[in-house]
Order: structure tokens, then sequence, then C-alpha cells
DNA sequence: CTGTTAGCGCGTTCAC
DNA sequence: GTGAACGCGCTAACAG
């Protein structure tokens, strides 16, 4: 059906294997043998062939990025950024270079995401690179973290950006874990509000890890300076949630609110625990009375969406009228809480303030301008990337994290002197 | 490194082959082989290699989705949609159903939109879906065409999503090709009203399809039912742009304006030709002297983002003070366009009216709610899947066109009575 | 530097 | 219903 390396081989008058070997670009061949053999690949508009070259190389240039919402420039972002990342650059390893990084689209369900790790398995992807919090499940958990060993263990790269670490594979004997919930130290302790801990992550019945380490297929002649030894090689690249989360408490702490409504994202997000976590560390710091509160200011959306913010405004409204400020799950909820109060006559900030989080590009150009915290979500992304392709030296521990930035904008005021 | 189908046959005590047979489930198997086989397969677990099977099989369940901004909702909604359609559906096809659904971010250049289409040709994916519009140029235009119809030709199947259709192959030897820039006549020889009638699916100046239809190499054993038969097999599902913008501005004109600026999207791409078109006709039909002023009244954006918006809206304050109304390219230039308005003291739609389209979801939300005219993306995107799993049967002609519906809501107003 | 020789892991005829 | 071969197109040792 298609033309063929042979058929390229023929018509240059050489071998199949020099032409891959001039394909490849990572071996010696003569100035005018190459010239030949390319000229034949442009006669006969020859195309490798994928899948034949992975199964005899045992390995592809597939990257998977699996995002929970891609209608979300949250992961629009994030992705983007990843996929920048894998165009050209030839970060001198040999290869031509180029990946087909690919983007799949969870909808935030468990399964597709579990369903996609396989599919990416089975093509036996290069890199994996999974967005957005993770979603705490005592079954979910730990079979994504499994299969996610599993993945690592056959030589792709797994990079989590925007999620937590995931928990130790399982205690060595006799060295209790610090307790499954372990991060980065980027919190401090503060307030011994020690937010839900999580629940203990995999706990495998076999534990112990492959002993040797998986060795990198790839044997990287580079200098990668990097201890990919790290435990499984999975690095990850997190966000500080809880710390912005915190500095935007704060700042409506500053302004004289004390009747703070928050509407947060599916409960089982990491991400809406962490953030959640952050305001209550600065509502606790405040007062022990505001803490008190918190739990009745608090809905929960089904999603990080527009109508999740529009229905939480709602039901915070009828529960408790006099609300002075709003903080959203994410932007896009903040801009849903907006409508709704808008609808209900209320004006912002005069009546009430309101603040997102993430500072997507359309917040600074709502109306008014969004409070909200800054990711770095576009050099995430490109870290991410890097990781993912082994560019970079992977973070001691194998851990980043990058810092959130209060957007102190127009959505925010001093609360109504009544 | 893996576990193989052989491994497996052997925990099952079978052949390899029917192994292959249980997995495929294509095929009669007797119950309690296919049990123990399956136990095997979850003991070890073990997964497919994808390469090795696409390589035997010459087929792969790749199927790409080419975006032009993955940060941009717009081609969110749409790739989710199709994504959406990849899932489990099981549409009588024998085998698993589960297909890869990928989205290939391009970033607008057409040099990474063939590179990706090599890409996924090398992967020998199974259908391949470009959205949005197509980018116009006297060189990429024709490779373009080449690659996708070679991709078709290699049984891959190809939808455009959101763009024109492609123009014929050539001319045969004797019917002049109707010059190269040329398109399917989805245009109206302007002047004359002839409003919304729909881009007459594709009314192709020869009428006649290609003769032989190149054979597809898949000799399709299965009944597909469907006339995969037309032309080149590349199907189009083409938005109305023309007629929602025509719209859009009958609209504006209805409401008083006369001088209305257009901050279009970058000039090469058809969608912005096609709105700018539907803007003159409308125009044009109402009197001759708008449609004079309307070249002046227009600036192009480098992009379809929010930067375009503000400043295309400066430059517009800049050459014509007194316009008062402005369309967007699209509701995210739109918002753009507010803030610089707003920045520049000015009220909407009190003092001057803004318009946008595609109907994104924080249109409705916007402040004011944005009039705009909204493009069915999901179904679009629905419609799209189903066509590149063959599921659907395709359109005559090979054309589908959805409409555009406007959206009147608070951003537009009469003009000020000064 | 280049040609030869083996498989990579699976789908698919064929016989049985 | 099931097993035994063969080959998909390419890469990776080895020779030379």
């Amino acid at each position: 059906m298609a033309v063929t390396l042979a058929d390229v081989a023929a018509r240059a008058g050489v071998s199949a294997a020099t032409v891959s070997r001039v394909l490849s670009g990572n071996y010696p061949v003569a100035g005018g043998t190459r010239t030949r053999v390319l000229r034949a690949v442009e006669e006969l508009e020859y195309v490798v062939n994928g899948p034949a070259s992975a199964l005899a190389a045992s390995s592809s240039d597939l990257v998977g990025i699996l995002v929970h919402d891609i209608a979300d420039p949250f992961f629009g972002i994030i992705a983007g950024a990843v996929q920048s990342e894998m165009g050209d650059g030839d970060g001198s390893g040999g290869r031509n270079g180029r990946k087909l990084a690919v983007v799949c689209n969870t909808g935030g369900s468990p399964e597709r995401e579990l369903t996609y790790l396989t599919l990416l398995q089975r093509q036996r992807a290069a890199a994996v690179v999974l967005t957005g919090g993770a979603v705490e499940h005592p079954e979910h958990s730990p079979a994504l973290a499994s299969r996610l060993r599993r993945l690592a263990d056959g030589g792709t790269a797994v990079v989590l950006c925007g999620r937590p670490p995931l928990p130790e594979p399982d205690a060595a004997p006799g060295a209790p874990a610090p307790v499954p919930g372990q991060r980065a130290a980027t919190d401090e302790p503060a307030g011994g509000t020690e937010g839900g801990a999580r629940p203990g992550g995999g706990v495998r019945p076999d534990g112990g890890i492959r002993p040797g380490g998986s060795a990198r297929p790839e044997g990287g002649t580079r200098p990668d300076g990097g201890a990919r030894s790290e435990g499984s090689g999975i690095v990850t690249v997190s966000f500080d949630n809880k710390g912005g989360a915190r500095r935007l408490t704060e700042h409506l702490l500053a302004l004289g609110h004390r009747t703070i409504g928050y509407v947060a994202g599916p409960a089982e997000r990491t991400t809406t625990r962490d953030r959640l976590d952050g305001h209550r560390l600065a509502l606790g710091a405040h007062s022990p009375a505001l803490l008190e509160d918190a739990e009745r200011l608090t809905v929960h959306g089904g999603a990080y969406d527009r109508s999740a913010g529009y229905d939480g405004a709602l039901e915070l409204l009828r529960r408790t009228p006099r609300v002075t400020a709003v903080i959203a799950a994410n932007d896009t909820v903040a801009l849903g809480i907006c409508a709704a109060l808008r609808d209900q006559g209320l004006r912002i900030p005069e009546d009430i303030s309101v603040a997102g989080f993430d500072d997507l590009p359309f917040s600074a150009d709502a109306a008014p301008a969004l409070t909200t915290v800054r990711l770095p979500l576009h050099d995430a992304g490109v870290r991410a990337g890097r990781l993912a392709l082994g560019r970079q030296a992977p973070p001691p521990g194998g851990v980043a994290t990058v810092q959130a930035e209060l957007m102190a904008r127009a959505s925010t005021a001093p609360p109504r002197a009544d």
C-alpha cells in the first residue's frame, strides 16, 4: 500500500539500514549517500511507519498530556506550554527531536483518566504529563498510583503538574513513613490546622519497589547531571495553592471582611482541598471564631465551572444573606458568582466583594477587574515539558513548587459600613 | 521488559492466536477458554503493545484533532465534543471501540499544522479532524490539501470542522481551474442581497466529483453502509460564518448604527474572511455608501485574542472617534475591546455598542452581557467525531453546514442621540 | 562507512 | 474452536 523503507533504499541504491540511519540522523553516513537517500525520500513522499519503528525500537515519540477539562483555559495554557517544549529544541539529543505531544481530555473522570493512561501505555508513550488537581478517592488513588508506577517502570517519563506528588509507595519495613499526606515543605505547620488527612494513598500489600530502579532505555549519553534516581522517577511540579489561598483570605480580612463565603470546587480534588486549607489557615490565624463559621460559609460545586459559581452564590446568599465577600474556587467560578450576584441586584464591590483564583487572561478584563491569585501556569507547563523530556534535571526530592501571587484588583473592597 | 501475548498464552494454556482473538473480540472463542485468558490478562497486568498491534493490523486507534489554540474555549469545546464521541459507543463495529482521541495544538502556525499531520500520518492515525478556519496561503494551502489527500488515500478518515471544504484537487485536463485562490463557491457574487442563502453546500463550479475516486486500500470488507465514496473521502462540517455575521450587522443597522467599526482576525484565516464578507454583505445591502466606509473601519488583529481586541479598539478610536459600534472577530476579542473602551471612559452600550461572535460560555456572563452570534460548537464537534469514525453517513456532497444564530443581548443598543 | 541478519509483538491466513 | 506459521516495516547488532 504505502511506500516503505525498502522502496526508498532501492531508489537510492542503498540498503534499508542506511536509509534508516539517515533518517534517524544518529549515525555517521557519507554526505553523498545521505543526499541521495534524502532525495529518494522526497520523490517517493516517504513517511516513516511509526508503529513499525516504535516496535523495532521499543519506544515511541508520543507524549500524552492529561487534562480535566479541555475547554478550560487553565488547562489550555498549561498544555500549550508543555507542547511548546516538545517542538524542536533539539536538546543536543541526537534524533529528530519532534515528539507528538498530544492532549487527552479526561473530563474530570477518574475512569477516563485511567483509560487514557492505559491507551498511552499501550502506545508505549515516551512521557505522560498529568495536569490539574488529583482526584482523591480511596479506590481510585491507589489504582492511579500503581498505574503510574508501572508506566514509569516501563520507561515512560511521568510528570505531575498542578497536583501533589504521589505518596510513597509503601513505607519500607521499619521506617515508618511520615504520615501518608507528606508534601514538599511548602506549608508552614501553622495553626495546627493541618488540613484533611488525605486517604492514605495506595498502600500496596506487597511493598517494595523494583530494586534497580528502572533503567531508562534511552541510555542517556549526555551529562544529565540530574538524579533521575529519585524514587520511582515520577517528578512533580506542584502549585502553592494553599499559600496563595491564604494570602487571598488575608487580603479580604485586611479589608475588613468578617463574613466570607467560599464557593469551592468538587470536594475530592486536591486543588479544592489545598485552597480551602489555605483559606481556613488565614481565618484561624485571625480568630478561632471565624474558623468556626467557615464550614457553614462553604459550599461545594460539582465542577470548576461557571454554573457552579452561579448556583453556589445563590445558595450562599440563601444561607447567609449578610456575607460581604465571596471567594471562588477559581476565576471561572468567580465569573458565575458575579453573574448571580448581579442578578440579585448586588453591586461588586460596593455591596459585596468577589475574588477568584488562577488569574486567567480574562480576569483582568472582567468588569470589575477580578481580584485573584496568579499562578504561573505557562512557566509551570514549560517546566513540566522539560522534565518530561529529560531536558532539565529533576528538582531535589523530585518536587518543585511554583509560587502563587495575590493580584488585588477592583472586585474587592472594604465591606459596606452598615 | 514487558509481558507479551505469549506470556499470557502460556499462563492460560492456550496459543497466542487464541489470546489475540479473545482480546479482539471479533471472533468466536469458547466461553471457558475466554475466561481463562481474561484471567491471565488480569493477573499478568497485560497491556497490548500498540505499535506491534498497529503494525500487524496496519491500522491504529489514534485519532488526531488539530486546533489553532488550545487555550481558547472555542477549540476546547469542539475538541471535547469530538473526543466524547470516541469513547465507547461501540457502533456495532466489532473491536474494543476505544480510540485514543488526542488534540494537537498548532498555535495557528501552518508549519506546525503540517508537522502534526506528518506525525499523525506516521502513526497511521485512524482519523484526523481539523478544526477552525483554514489558513489561506498560496504556498501552504496546496501543501495542506495534498497532505490531506495523501492521508485520506492512506486510509485515514479526514474531517474538516469549521472551515470550508477543500477545493477540487485540480480540474481535469480541459476544464480550466478556477484560479488558485478559489474556494468552494460559498459566496454569492455580492451586491446582490441574496441573504442568508446558506452557503449552498459547496456549489462547486464543475459539479462533478472525481470519477474514479481513490480506491480505499483497505478493501472495505464490512458493510459500512455509508457512502464513503465521495471524492477523496474528506468530509467537512462548515460553519455559516457569513450568514451569522450578516445577521449581526443587520441587527446593528436596525438599531440605527451607521458607523460600525470591525476588529477582524488575522487576514489569512477563512473564518476572518467569511465573517467580514457577511458584514459587508449586510452593509452593502443597506447602502453602498456604508460599504465604502467599511475598509477604513476595519482593523485586523494578529490573532483571535484579547490583546487584538484591546489594541484594535484603540486604533479604531484613533482613526474614527465617532464610531458608535464595534464588531469583534469573536467573543474573546470583544472582551478586549470592551476593556479598551472602558479604559477610554466609554460606557457600553450607552456610549458605544460591542458585539462578538461564537457565544462562548463566558459571553452571557460578561458585564454587560455580550451580543454575539451563537455557533453550535458542541454539536458540530459531535458530528465531526461521528463522521470521523464512520458512524454517521457523510452528508450529501460531503459538506454539512451548521447554522449561526444571533444572540442579541445587553452590549448593543441604539446609538446616542447626538 | 555500509550491507546482512535477526527479531520486535501481534494479526491473520491456513490446516487441524 | 484452536494451534502453527508467516510477515507487517523497521531498528540494532554484527560483520565487512
